[in-house]
DNA sequence: GTAATTAAAGACTTCATGAATCCATGATAA
DNA sequence: TTATCATGGATTCATGAAGTCTTTAATTAC
């Protein structure tokens, strides 16, 4: 059980979008130059992350990506559930009804989490790359 | 991000051993029938939980598996961890040090799930199957 | 003591999904 | 109208989950 890579890669991304917001677009290639992964691949997280409407695209000269308006109101729970889907994390084939203790406490602890998630905002990573590299 | 089918396995079948508990032990065989999964494969989680300390197992005639002492204390992170692994959802391939915000916040995003599934005792499934197949 | 019963362990196969690359297409500004 | 940049699909590769088979070891019943 692992949040996957392309989590990892979405949330630094928008660290460093929040660094710069908001001020120029960073294009996938500075971003992916400055995470030092694959911008092919780093694309692809990018555009869920505009899909899911936490982020801009411009294309053309000097496009690339920049926060979207009210960007101090994304929690990390939305990077989260932007790449790794809204999937509950325990399901199982067959169901029970709602009097299935196992599928309510798992959900809840699920729940619990995602709260915490939810009350913690990408704006605070602001300045945390600063000297690293 | 989900939890492993041997994660379900897991719990349903200490639901089952709670529910005789703590009567004649029930052997892989008896427990594979009733959850209707590979006895061979269910094998390889009941063995997990013993040796997480969770149940016991006994060889020879009318062996098989059995909640250790103080069963109540058996949690759902216990069962989990017994079978996932203890280790964390979130894993960068640097390491930044402990100043690092991401890592802090997702860390302590799981601690609040891990408290809640900390604090949920098996022993609440006791009859949850009544009338389940 | 022998045979039947049961758990434990390892090798192995299969399959789904994450991770990554390549290439073609589309949009936009200079 | 051309250079720049994002988007999308197809494809490959690696990894780990899911499941099977077979052998070994332990314990009880007779
Ligand atoms: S008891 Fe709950 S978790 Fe188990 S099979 Fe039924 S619905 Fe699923
Ligand atoms: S900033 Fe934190 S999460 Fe990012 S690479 Fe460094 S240690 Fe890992």
């Amino acid at each position: 059980m692992k949040y996957s890579q392309a989590t990892d890669y979405a949330l630094h991304a928008m660290c460093y979008l929040v660094a710069t917001a908001p001020d120029n677009p960073l294009s996938v290639q500075q971003l992916a130059e400055k995470l030092g992964v694959s911008q092919t691949y780093l694309s692809k997280m990018l555009t869920k992350l505009v899909k899911a409407g936490l982020i801009q695209s411009m294309s053309g000269a000097n496009g690339g990506y920049r926060l979207r308006r009210n960007w101090e109101d994304i929690s990390f729970l939305d990077v989260i559930h932007a790449i790794e889907g809204t999937a509950s994390l325990f399901e199982c084939g067959l169901d029970h009804g709602s009097e299935c203790l196992i599928q309510q406490i798992v959900t809840e602890a699920e729940h619990q989490m995602e709260q915490y998630l939810k009350n913690k905002k990408i704006h605070e990573l602001a300045g945390q790359f600063m000297g690293m590299d």
